[in-house]
DNA sequence: GTCTATACCGTGATAGAC
DNA sequence: GTCTATCACGGTATAGAC
């Protein structure tokens, strides 16, 4: 078994919380996915977990860094299945039982967020909308976190997308990346921008449709021909 | 002429603001540019205008309904420019002299964007990315005024992308625009989510640059064939 | 180590004097 | 129209009880 830090070894993780630690963390969890981050207050957090107002700043540090202990618990175990699924993909592809293409590599990102989604245990779907929620918002709370901790997560998909698509350039492969996860994270995000216009007649809660209209659509458009012409 | 509220007669807007109001006005919009709606806080605002606290609350009503000023002023004249160029399209479609396809219901949204991330005299790149970023964050503040004042131009929208792709059924054209728009939309704001991980390659500043990327995306999974299978 | 009470300062909002 | 004073609420910090 290679260990190198860039796969997936299955780590202990899971720090030992404290009971009062763990009730701030379930009701915190519970009223972000509800409320979103900025709506929910500490206050609202520690009444409804019974405990005190200072406890927050005494087991976590902040505000913002507690709602980082929510998200990684949830997180790391998932970003996990990623590295699984990369490394699957590379292992059947070496062996050629399985083709190295945009599709495949897409589904490595796609069936583990499937699965989350339809885990309540793990968060489940609120989950889900919940973490594409905020890096679709840019949260500052997360930004080092998952550039320390996270990096080189995109840096495999970014490199099975680049081989992948062996004719486009690596700016061009970053590019597709960037937009393919893009539309993804927005849809599993259940943001409905058009709602907002109070004209959608899109329905994206049931993560099953989400992915059977998404999915064509990105490998569609990460396979998109060079500047593509008026006529195709 | 038809004047139908449907289409793009240019309405006297612009209200009159006194000077206080508009000194809020443009110091609220810089600000809320830089630093995003929460980071900026009202008795910033008012400092940097030189006017007091209240003034505000009492020219305009609250935080919210400012930035919905601050937004309306410079939205308004792009959505108008918007509906022009459907409008346009619809008569060159008319009298034969252009193709009514996907791309060209795209451009009447790209050509519109790109225009005003150009000219700084009515917002600029920074009003494009201010305005994607609160549609990606599904602001409070604007879901009101959005739905009374504009859902009619998504519904253009909705009809023309349903006419340039005939073959498609109702829902799948909503998917495809909601696809089709949070991409833009995305892309325009300046998010780069793969940033958040620090392993991103994009430089997602220049329009030009994000037009070139993202139009031949949007495009093709525009276009892309029904549940799309794993070998074309 | 763990938990609590309480105080501090910044926020948006509002009432009422001028 | 403008300003001062004040409010309730937010996150945070700390002193001190057990």
């Amino acid at each position: 078994m290679k260990s190198s830090f860039l796969s997936a070894d299955a780590g202990p993780a899971e720090p030992k919380y404290s009971e009062t630690a763990l009730r701030i963390l379930e009701a915190a969890e519970r009223l972000f996915v509800e409320l979103g981050l900025e709506a929910t207050s500490l206050r609202l957090i520690t009444q409804q977990a019974g405990v005190n107002l200072a406890a927050v700043n005494y087991h976590f540090r902040s505000k913002d860094a507690l709602f980082e202990a929510v998200f990684a618990r949830r997180f790391e175990p998932w970003a996990r299945d990623c590295l699984r699924e990369l490394d699957a993909l590379e292992a059947r592809a070496s062996a050629g039982t399985a083709r190295f293409d945009a599709e495949a590599v897409v589904m490595c990102y796609v069936r583990p967020a499937l699965a989350l989604s339809k885990d309540p245990s793990r968060g489940g779907a609120l989950f889900v909308r919940l973490f594409s929620r905020v890096l679709v918002e840019n949260h500052r709370a997360l930004r080092e976190t998952l550039s320390r901790e996270w990096g080189h997560l995109v840096s495999r998909y970014t490199e099975a997308l680049g081989r992948a698509l062996p004719e486009l350039t690596a700016e061009e492969v970053a590019w597709r990346l960037h937009l393919g996860f893009s539309v993804m994270f927005h849809a599993f995000a259940g943001n409905d921008i058009l709602k907002l216009f109070g004209r959608s007649a899109v329905s994206a809660r049931d993560p099953d449709l989400i992915v059977k209209h998404v999915v064509p659509f990105v490998l569609a458009g990460m396979a998109a021909t060079r500047g593509e012409g008026p006529s195709g």
